[in-house]
DNA sequence: CGTTCTCTTGACCAGCATCAAAATTTGTGG
DNA sequence: CCACAAATTTTGATGCTGGTCAAGAGAACG
């Protein structure tokens, strides 16, 4: 479904931040605050480097596929990702979106029971199955950590179970509209920006729609002067309150 | 929404098992395999007794709602429990069912963000909030428990999110069916035989249909000869394989 | 610049929702 | 146990939201 796009764009990893996102030095790690590691003290920041392993995607590979067996953990340091799952006809739901500092694996499966795909350049931490396995057992902070992450992926999960079981399309792009800019802190969202890193097809596989109806959606809001187009994959928020009277929820 | 009925039907509760589900009396609790209090060994149950409380709630009454504050995780000793959270609008969406075995608050939130309300009559451990927190320090197999079952609950609310956003009525109607039964420790399930607990009008907010294409649905097995209704909430599955083909999945 | 991919817009259609009423089940009180 | 009332379920008729099919416009890349 999605081509392996070729795409050398290491300008907005290094415009990112100057401290590299690196596990040769996890203390500099521009990652590290908004990732589980954030659990690990400064002094045994080794002990996580020991098993950490850098890779590099560019726009299109894949991280892991559905069904592969899991042999790592993986924690996203730059760029985003695209978790998604397949009906046997090929129907396709997007689980989620991943970004800098979000952990992939958190229930630790045998098996991978998504896909996930960079969206564009990608940098992430692999730790080996086994021995993330028992550095967790040796360092009961990184289970609790991965607990409170695991809490906030169920929250998640709820709202999105909210949106497609009972939310009509128009509200279902406003929530993601509202939703999306907090969840990737390497781009602080200024003054209502959104960026959508990811395509229209990609939104309405997450959204229960299909691309057409999504895109009818987003004309519908810039007609109406919720938002405004920046570019392709930027919108800015012009009537915030009145997008989150859209997106419906209490 | 739901009428709070008085109805007290004790039977159900003591055919079920000759050992009470109870608190004082934890080493004896019939409920004990399948919660998470199977983590805690018998020499240490005195712990769980201390802070434990057991709640009886009748058809219809609410063990918590959605908004109030949570005082409290409760363990499902006996019974069936539904879990629902409401748009301003009235829309409800039934995000899931607990039955006995089953922890609520696993991600111990300051609000509860779903109402909790008894399908049938239904017993509960009651753990005061502050009192847990601190046994959940205090033992750490509490929390690597907290963590499994955690995990569980995403990949449910995974499959949840597939089914929601991908899948036709019949495929989701299907889908449930299958799922049903393996929910209930405490019915067994014996050669294909659902237990309903719930309305069709549940069901239908539990899957973003209506109660009239949920009915539909099921006349429709019913005439295809893939289920046969013993009652009005137990059908038998006649024709499991062709029941899975219409479920969809891989 | 031309090729390819993505996005937008329009016309039409289908699956499921809505509205309505009858049938069945459950509960209540004699 | 029976009769009646209330709630739930089933079934039918009709309509609407969002899907499908199609074509053209705009970006992105070589």
């Amino acid at each position: 479904m999605a081509k392996t796009a070729r795409l050398s764009d290491r300008d907005t990893l290094t415009a990112l931040s100057t401290c590299a996102p690196s596990p040769q030095r996890c203390a500099q790690c521009s990652a590290r605050p908004f990732s589980i590691c954030a659990a690990v003290p400064d002094a045994d920041l080794e002990q996580l480097e020991a098993i950490a392993e850098t890779v590099r995607l560019e726009r299109g590979a894949p991280l892991f596929r559905e069904g592969d067996p899991a042999t790592g953990a993986y924690n996203i340091t730059a760029g985003a990702v695209r978790l998604s799952r397949l009906l046997p006809d090929g129907r396709r739901q997007v689980m989620g979106f991943a970004f800098t500092g979000d952990f992939l694996n958190l229930d630790r499966p045998d098996v991978h029971p998504w896909t996930a795909e960079a969206l564009e350049p990608v940098t992430a931490c692999r730790f080996a199955r086994r021995r993330f396995d028992a550095l967790i057992a040796e360092r009961r902070e990184l289970e609790t950590a991965l607990l409170a992450r695991a809490s906030q992926a169920l929250a998640l999960a709820n709202a999105q179970i909210l949106l497609l079981g009972r939310k009509t399309a128009l509200e279902r792009v406003a929530s993601f509209l509202l939703r999306l800019p907090g969840c990737d802190p390497a781009h602080p969202t200024q003054d209502g920006v959104v960026r959508l890193p990811m395509t229209r097809s990609d939104m309405a596989d997450y959204l229960g729609l299909t691309l057409e109806t999504v895109s009818r959606t987003l004309s519908r809001l810039k007609r109406d002067g919720v938002v405004s187009q920046r570019s392709i994959s930027e919108l800015a928020v012009t009537a915030p309150d009145r997008l989150a009277v859209l997106a419906g929820d209490l």
